[in-house]
DNA sequence: CGCCGAACGTTATATTATAACATTGCGCTT
DNA sequence: AAGCGCAATGTTATAATATAACGTTCGGCG
């Protein structure tokens, strides 16, 4: 939930990237949208890597690193891009809510500390002790449901 | 978000399930935890079930119904059955939060209004046109929680 | 130097999902 | 009844996503 408790510390105990995990993620950073892991691997061609596996192990560091985000519903990952509520100093900002265009796949990663102290809340009732929690919302984007609404045949 | 519009109908416009479907969504009720689609094929194959395919249809036309869902973060479905907050009478149920643990596979539905506004209300901030969400929750249910506590070992 | 462990490279395979097309069965029209 | 249409089905093949397994490279360090 809160990736990095301390904001001010000076000292930076996170062990830099490796070469691999550089490159994934310079590659999610510089897409439009969420990646499928294959695709990440074909802009990657170029720079040496060659096997699924390369990725995915560089995936799955980045993501113990809170850098990067799967989006489960896509099959595909993100780098994370917290969009903080602008009312918002340093409170916990809730777990990330991703808000996925059905159309043009343009996906905005959001924050809602009230969201996560429900679901919280909701788990607890139940004897629950939770762990991650996955928010994911598909519909339009301003843009396409602009779009959709006069011009309803381009995909 | 709202399965049947009208609660008192006594028509039923739905078409009945299909032989398949019909087998699918049994064998969903029947398991204890969400089944990978070919796991519902393994149980299906002295049903004359043979082929992926077959399985796929059913699924997809159940979760058109809103019989079935499919958990993303495990890639696998489970029948439809909302775990209503007691002090709930005719309220929109809100969006289902599928509550998952990640020891046994235990999975509930559970629904709450509040998520579902706050969600909407953050997507609309966005200029967002919402169209599903899913929420999933992973952790450890109650049994396991204590579970764990003593025996540290059990997989 | 020689060892160790982490990251890496490579090959193979597992798991999940869909495409494509022929067949069946049943209601409806003629 | 014959013919048609259409949805569901059966079947085969293949795509897309993900992991297993194993050997290699490369530093740090005793
Ligand atoms: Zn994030
Ligand atoms: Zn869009
Ligand atoms: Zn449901
Ligand atoms: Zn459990």
């Amino acid at each position: 939930m809160t990736r990095d408790a301390a904001p001010h510390l000076p000292d930076r105990p996170e062990p830099a990237l490796t070469r691999n995990q550089a490159l994934v993620l310079a590659t999610l950073e510089a897409a439009a949208t969420p990646l499928g892991a294959y695709a990440v691997l074909d802009r990657l061609r170029d720079d040496g890597l060659k096997a699924p596996a390369q990725i995915y192990r560089a995936l799955s560091a980045l993501q113990d690193k809170g850098l990067v985000h799967r989006l489960e519903c896509l099959n595909a990952f993100v780098a994370c891009r917290h969009v903080h509520d602008p009312a918002e100093d340093g409170a916990p900002p809730g777990p990330a809510v991703f808000v996925i265009c059905d159309h043009c796949s343009a996906t905005r990663e959001l924050t809602d500390p009230v969201i996560g102290g429900q679901i919280e809340r909701l788990a607890r009732n139940q004897g629950f002790g939770l762990h991650t929690s996955s928010i994911e919302v598909r519909g339009l984007c301003a843009a396409c449901s602009r779009a959709t609404q006069n011009d309803p045949g381009t995909t």
